[in-house]
Formats: C-alpha cells, structure tokens, sequence
RNA sequence: GGGGUAGUAGCUCAGUUGGUUAGAGCGCCUGCCUGUCACGCAGGAGGUCGCGAGUUCGAGUCUCGUCUAUCCCGCCA
C-alpha cells in the first residue's frame, strides 16, 4: 500500500474523501466493538475507526496490532461526530474509517515508553541503547527538524553572502598543542599516525592563500578529551574564513546569519547589532568570559571603598595590588547552612581561602567580618552594593582576576538558588547575544615558564599593540572575538597573521618554540605565506549548541541523532570494540590492554 | 585523575531502626466492553534489590570494593 497522505495532513477539507496513511500505531483502544488506532508519521497522528459492523475480520485484526507496528491503511475521512471532536489534536476534527488494512512490521513492546513525557524520565542509557526508538518520540523528532532548518538556514545565508561550501581532510597530521586529538595508524605508512582534525583552522586558512576567499563547512571536529553535557568527542562547527575583511564585517555577518538562524527556526526577531564588551569588561561585572547577562547581580570593585581598611585580609589583598570584589545576591539571605558551605567549598576550588559574606537579615547585618568594618564603609556598601533586607553579599579578595573568577562562578551558582525559590525567573524566551572583544593575545604559563597563545597561535594582535609584544607581551590584545548567547560560548574567531615574519616571530620569539619544531608543524602555513597570502580572518559556532539553545535544552545529546555518552560509548552499537590481531598486524600496532 | 547524584518488576518509583512472603502506578497477558482519545472494568504473570566481598542469628537497608549512567572540577591552543 502507498501513502497518499501523512497522518498530520488530513483536515476536514478532506471530509469525503479517500486516503491511504502508513506509520507507527500509537495507541490502540478496543471497545470490544468498535476499535480506534492512532496512526502516527512523523507529521502527526490520526484516529483510524475499524467498526466490526462494517468487517467483522479487519475490526477483529486491527483490535490484535500491538503498539508501535507499522501499518498502511486505506479509508475515507469523514467527520467525528460532533461530541467526540477532539480539539487537543490538529486532525481532531476527522477521523479514518478502515477499509483496508496492511500490517507491514508487528512492533515487539518496547523496552521504554515512546512518550515525550514519560520517555524524558527514562534513564538516559536505556534511549541510547534504542535511540531508534527514543528518536520517535516528538520531541527528538522536532529536535532533528531544528537541526535540519537551522543547517539549510546556514547554507542558505552563506551562500547568498558569497561562500563556497568546500570539505577539507578528517585525516590530519598530529598537532600537539591544543586539545587531544584522535589517532588513526597510516597501513601505509608503518609506524605514523594521523590525528583526526579538531578543527579545519590550517585548512581554512590555506583556501584563503588559495583565493578562494569566502570558504564554510558544516564541518565535524574531533576532540579526545573528556565529555560533558556541551562536549562530544566529534560535534559540528559552523567553520568559515573570509578574505579581505575586518572584525566589523565579521560581527555584520555572524549577526545576520544569527538572526536569519532565529527567524526561520523560532519565528523571533534577533535585535542586531549585538552589544560588545571588552574582556576585562565582563570579567569585572560578571567574573568569566562567557557571561550570563539574563540577569543582574553584576560584580561590583569595592576596592576604594576599603582604602584605609585595617582588615588584615583586605588589607594584605590590596597591598599587593589585588582587587575586593563583591556581588549582592539579591533576597537570597534564608540561604541554608548546607547552601553556604556548598558554595565555600566551590569558591575554595577555585584558589579562595573562604567566602565572606553579610546577610541582610530582619533589619540587621550578620557577618563573621562585619566588626572590622567602620560605619562609614559599611554605608558605603549599603550604597554601592543597594543592600536591602533579605539579601545576602558576597565578597573575595585576592589578585584581581582570580577575585573575578571566584564571585562570577558563585553568582551562577547563587543565580541557580533563587531560581529554585523563584526568586529569579529568566524568560524562555530571552537570546542575550554578546560579543566579547578584545581579549589579551597571551597567557603567561607559569609550569612552562612561557607565553601560550590566549586562544591559538595563528590570532593576529591589534595593530596598534604590536609594538607591545617584545616589550610587554601581557598587554597586547587578540583581534580575537567571542559569540555568547546566555552563558554560554556560541562561538569565537579571529583576524589571522597573514604576514610570515609576524607569524614566525610569535611562533620562535613569543611562544618560544624551537624553529625545527615550527618547521616542522607550521612550515608548509609560512611557506604559503610568502607567496601572495591575502589578510582574512574566521571564525567557528558550536552548532550542537547553537541547536540546543533553539530547542531549549541543556544538552548537546538531545541534538546529535546518536550521540556517545561521558564514556565515549555509543550504547547502540556498542563501539569502540575490539579489533583482531590480524588488523593490527596490518596497522603496524600492538596493543598492551590484554583481553580477559 | 578528583568530587557529587543515581542504580529495587519491562518503565518510573516507594521500601521506616537491619526482622514474616519486597510494594505502587504505568506497561504486558487473559477476559468483558460499540464513540474512545492517558478509554473503562475484572483477573493474572512478572524480582540475581547493578555486581562481589564483609559485618550480623538475620542485609534491599550497614561497611568496603567494583561496574554503569549522569552532573561538575581538572582537561577542551
């Protein structure tokens, strides 16, 4: 039997006619009689009545199909009798009656149910060993169709913008510097690897030496590092690179592109251009490089209002030339004992000696500092920090961006607890979209006794700071931006070096690599860049993520159509496994796991 | 590598201070039922309490180890 219609076509314009529909049995309710089936594609779902008056034997086999069977079904629509529409359904107002009836698959019981709202308790191990049955259920099916919409939306824009969508190696040569890569043994090749790409950076900029000046890829990257609930192994990029263009043409089209994304996916105007702050901006109001602007509760340097402190801790922290900071989590002052010393411990992980605090509490003040504070500093504090009643201030003291790094983690946290007393409520419906700029070329590591690229090597420094780099390499800025949506980081890029003698000076002089070593990485990137390398610049969005905010989740697994989990397992097939002993007599490699 | 949470019927969960035969809802099976749409009613089957040790007269419950999933830190140029 051939479908003539899906099961979310059919309305009562169609009252009268015939239609043939195929798909799942949804539900079965047998009355003993007269029998009702849902039949549902992946368009929706149809009331098919099979009346024993009508056929006896064809009611009798539709009461015996089991949940979940596929079946094909030809009837005529015609209208539910008036007190039996059912408005909760988009064809409510129709129903099928059965005149055919072809069973194609009878279903055994799944093991879960196929149900968005049961299957979302399900243990997650459970879908993924049966993805094909947990990608039934509608809400992974609309996820899948996001993720379509926003791809083809992608493609469309980038193709009207001038792109080429061009593929470029998996298969990739190792590059230690960065993140841990995968490793394929070249049969080949006996004794040497490939490392499969973790981003197509060298490739994309060596289109833009071969003048191909507008290059994308919905391109997949590999990364052997450890999972979380916003990391793959392998997820997709939005990975482009342009010719000839600045950092503004860059925020223009990433905007457009973004805002188009949101118009066909969710139907919402994107306001553009987006807001823009300077890295050390946004780590002195919200304490990370990826802030949440939804709400407040912005850091606040209460530095000067302590000058004359005798408080040794401040005291110490600000002879040093380090910064008090200090945030007002806003009515959050019933925070239970539990809740303190969960968030002391969080603040200590990350370098603090404790979390001080005051609490606004029924018209006084408690704190186990407060006495080394004068009247006039905690007015002060009043002021600058707008403390009421009810609230609950935290403090650290320490060099300014550890300071920073401690109070913008504890403002999530504490942003998380008045959430669960719906103190803060954050619309569905807010895209905060913001670039941070600006952000400083180097990082000083102090194991390595050197400097490292802040973001990679091949980020070209504002050109006003060049000067800087020999003389002071902390000072100097990336032409490096970062796409932010809600807390969480969409995106980044850069303008590139596109001059060899810079590109080798960062390479030999700043990250202090040995130049046999950035012959042997790099040489062929400084080659090409002494035979016409045009100034281009880049950038990469997280797809995975860019679809799991669309469909308003927090994990990356509920967009990729089979995903691994933290172990890097893929459940379903089972893999990894294991290889034979012939296989890696082929690829030249022995293992030193042995099998029990 | 480290910390947290969870693991009891096919699924979601309850299980008190360690004490008789481990329960519920959904699902499944059987029967009844001609307008339901989470159909209804009656009955029934279904358990290696993740696994392994230990403590104890006695362990789902306590201890140790281990496995799996998940959240987080480290890691992700």
């Amino acid at each position: 039997m051939k479908r003539t219609h899906t099961c979310g076509a059919l309305t009562d314009q169609h009252i009268g006619q015939t239609a043939n529909l195929c798909g799942w049995v949804d539900s079965i309710r047998d009355h003993g009689g007269i029998t009702f089936i849902d039949i549902r594609d992946r368009a929706g779902l149809t009331q098919l009545v099979f009346n024993p008056e009508n056929d006896q034997a064809l009611a009798e086999r539709a009461s015996r199909l089991k949940p979940e069977s596929v079946i094909g079904v030809h009837g005529e629509v015609r209208p539910r009798p008036a007190e039996t529409v059912n408005p909760r359904l988009p064809t409510g107002a129709i129903e099928v009656v059965g005149r055919e009836l072809e069973i194609f698959n009878i279903s055994d019981t799944p093991p879960f149910p196929i149900d968005d709202a049961k299957g979302d308790k399900v243990n997650e191990d459970l879908r993924l060993t049966h993805r094909y049955l947990d990608l039934r259920r509608p809400r992974l099916r609309k996820a899948m169709e996001v993720r379509h919409k926003a791809s083809k939306t992608v493609r469309e824009v980038l193709d009207e913008e001038g792109f080429y969508e061009i593929e470029t190696p998996f298969l990739f040569k190792s590059t230690p510097e960065g993140a841990r890569e995968y490793l394929v043994p070249s049969r080949l090749n006996p004794g040497e690897f490939y490392a499969l790409t973790q981003s197509p950076q060298q490739f994309k900029q060596m289109l833009m030496v071969a003048g191909m000046e507008r290059y994308y890829q919905m391109a997949r990257c590999f990364r052997d590092e450890d999972l979380r609930s916003d990391r793959q192994p392998e997820f997709t990029q939005v990975d482009l690179e342009m010719s000839f263009i600045d950092r503004e043409d860059m925020y223009a089209l990433i905007e457009k592109l973004v805002a188009r994304v949101w118009k066909e996916v969710l139907d919402i105007d994107i306001p553009t251009p987006f807001p823009r702050m300077p890295y050390a901006e946004v780590m002195n109001r919200y304490g990370i490089d990826k802030p949440d602007t939804r709400f407040g509760m912005e850091l606040v340097d209460v530095g000067e209002i302590f000058g004359e402190t005798e408080f040794k801790v401040f005291r110490g922290v600000l002879d040093k030339g380090g910064a008090i900071k200090a945030f007002n989590a806003k009515g959050l002052a019933d925070l239970t004992q539990g809740e303190l010393t969960n968030l002391t411990e969080i603040a200590q992980s990350l370098g603090a000696k404790g979390l001080a605090f005051i609490k606004a509490d029924k018209g006084q003040w408690k704190s186990p500092i407060l006495k080394f504070f004068t009247d006039a500093e905690k007015a002060a504090l009043a002021e600058v920090l707008e403390i009421e009643d009810g609230d609950m201030v935290f403090f650290a003291a320490d060099q300014w961006t550890r300071a920073c790094t401690i109070l913008g983690r504890i403002r999530l946290e504490a942003a998380n607890l008045l959430k669960k007393r719906e103190r803060l409520t954050i619309a569905p419906d807010a895209y905060n979209f913001l670039w941070v700029v600006e952000f400083p070329l180097l990082i000083y590591e102090e194991e390595e006794q050197r400097f490292v690229a802040a973001h990679h090597p091949f980020t070209a420094p504002v050109p006003e700071d060049i000067d800087l780099l020999q003389k002071d390499p902390k000072a100097v800025r990336g032409q490096h931006y970062d796409l932010v949506l809600n807390g969480v980081e969409l995106g980044g890029g850069s303008i590139r070096v596109h001059q060899p003698d810079l590109q080798k000076t960062l390479f030999e002089d700043i990250f202090a690599i040995p130049p046999e070593t950035v012959q042997e990485r790099f040489g062929y990137m400084l080659k090409s860049f002494r035979y016409g390398a045009p100034p281009h610049g880049g950038i990469a969005l997280g797809f995975d993520r860019m679809v799991a905010i669309l469909t308003g989740t927090t994990s990356i697994r509920d967009v990729i159509a089979f995903p691994k989990t933290q172990k890097g397992q893929c459940l379903m097939t089972d893999s990894p496994g294991p290889v034979t002993d012939r296989q890696l007599r082929d690829l030249h490699i022995q293992t030193l796991v042995q099998e029990d």
